[in-house]
DNA sequence: ACGCGAATGGCTGTCAACAATTGGCGAACG
DNA sequence: CGTTCGCCAATTGTTGACAGCCATTCGCGT
């Protein structure tokens, strides 16, 4: 018994520090992002703040603070008097997020060709290895986490968080809109080939070359979204 | 009597109708950015919640949320339990959102020279030329704000909305750094020469020296910044 | 006099209640 | 039968109040 209470009293002092340090607001935004990549709350979608508090076990106040901080990041829109609905991107939208994304991603090649160390270099190789076995195998499940940490590494190393937040927060809005379509693996061994380009660039320390290079590899990505989807999608609106 | 009746029903009116459109949180973001970018609010300064909803004769509540908005933007940093502090920006910050900045006036350049129609052209030319002779005597009062239109009129152009929004809101960001160096209008001319150089670029419907062109010109804007700074300024933190 | 702990004042985080607006439903009317 | 007006339930916008935390200050002991 004096093990359980232990647990206890461990879960309750983690549970007041979470409490401490984050506020209501911060639990729920997390949620609410979750549930909104997830898919639980669906593009368009109104999200009802009396239900979502009594889900949630928390007042409404938490709540509106959290949607309007995702209405901020540009996850949700705002009508007043009338609610907050999940954002329904449309693929013009889409499209000149990606354009901005792919400008990003030539920023972090550009920067990174200028500073990165041959740590760092060896920790990428490392990375573009295990993903060409991956690809190679088709092992899509495995492939597509390593392929973000990928990314996410490049931009730690880059060192401009800013870049890195402002990323993270584009790749967020268009995965509202990835999620569409069920996004089948295609071009495993076109990425895993991208990728060692990337490298080589960086590796040749040629910053203008990573940036075209870079940039590259996310318009991929954009013709890729964008190719497996209706061009006219209004969405009914 | 009766005008001054109309005059006080018309204000009425447009009070009620602000109000319908724009909730209370919303005037009160806009009061917070413009206390904030005016300097009646300084970077490290905390915001009263308490006080603030006094001056603005409404609850806390419209308060706390325009914050939230304000912390997912950037502007002020939100300590639990301790209250949201205007956001004071290291040099190293500002460095990199510039580098940011430079790239995406580099997408909108390259954006436009794709799109550009001989009116768009025509329009921003008029106003390079209206900047030159400006320059020309030096009248650094009305150089700034046609400057200002001229680079929003420019991403008006490029039609990418998101791009717009989020250089506006980095060059908010930067604004609250700009402001402690009185930015003294050195270089007038030099701005006005690199304007042409952009125009030339889009007039040759060249995507990529626009590209260049553009981020260059913001790159003069970084050095600019950033040169007349103490290297190391940590605001005694 | 100086350092340390407790009381205190103010402020933030959270909640529950009130007021105002929206959209739907039904009835009356053309 | 279709349309419009008015009522009503539901939901959002806003407010005021309460509890807990932080920083400061006061008092005590050394």
């Amino acid at each position: 018994m004096s093990e359980q209470n232990s647990d206890i009293r461990t879960r309750v002092a983690e549970t007041l520090e979470i409490l401490r340090t984050h506020s209501l607001t911060t639990i729920v935004l997390q949620e609410l992002e979750r549930m909104i990549l997830n898919g639980e709350l669906k593009p368009g979608e109104r999200i009802n703040e009396k239900a979502l508090a009594a889900s949630q076990l928390v007042s409404r106040g938490p709540i509106r603070e959290a949607c309007r901080r995702l209405e901020q990041a540009g996850l949700v829109e705002i009508i007043v008097n009338r609610g907050v609905f999940v954002r329904k991107l449309k693929p013009k939208d889409a499209a000149d997020l990606c354009d901005i994304r792919a400008s990003m991603s030539a920023l972090a090649g550009r920067i990174l060709a200028a500073v990165i160390t041959d740590n760092q270099m060896a920790t990428l190789k490392d990375m573009v290895g295990r993903m060409e076995r991956m690809a190679a195998v088709g092992d899509i499940g495995a492939y597509y986490p390593l392929n973000v940490e990928f990314h996410d590494t490049i931009l730690r190393f880059a060192g401009n968080e800013r870049l890195a937040a402002m990323c993270a927060a584009i790749d967020k809005e268009l995965y509202l809109f990835r999620r569409r379509s069920l996004h089948v693996g295609i071009g495993l061994d076109r990425s895993a080939a991208e990728h060692r380009k990337m490298i080589a660039a960086l590796e040749a320390r040629d910053a203008e070359r990573a940036a075209q290079v870079f940039a590259e590899h996310a318009n991929t990505g954009k013709e890729r979204l964008l190719g497996a989807l209706p061009e006219a999608d209004d969405g009914g609106a």
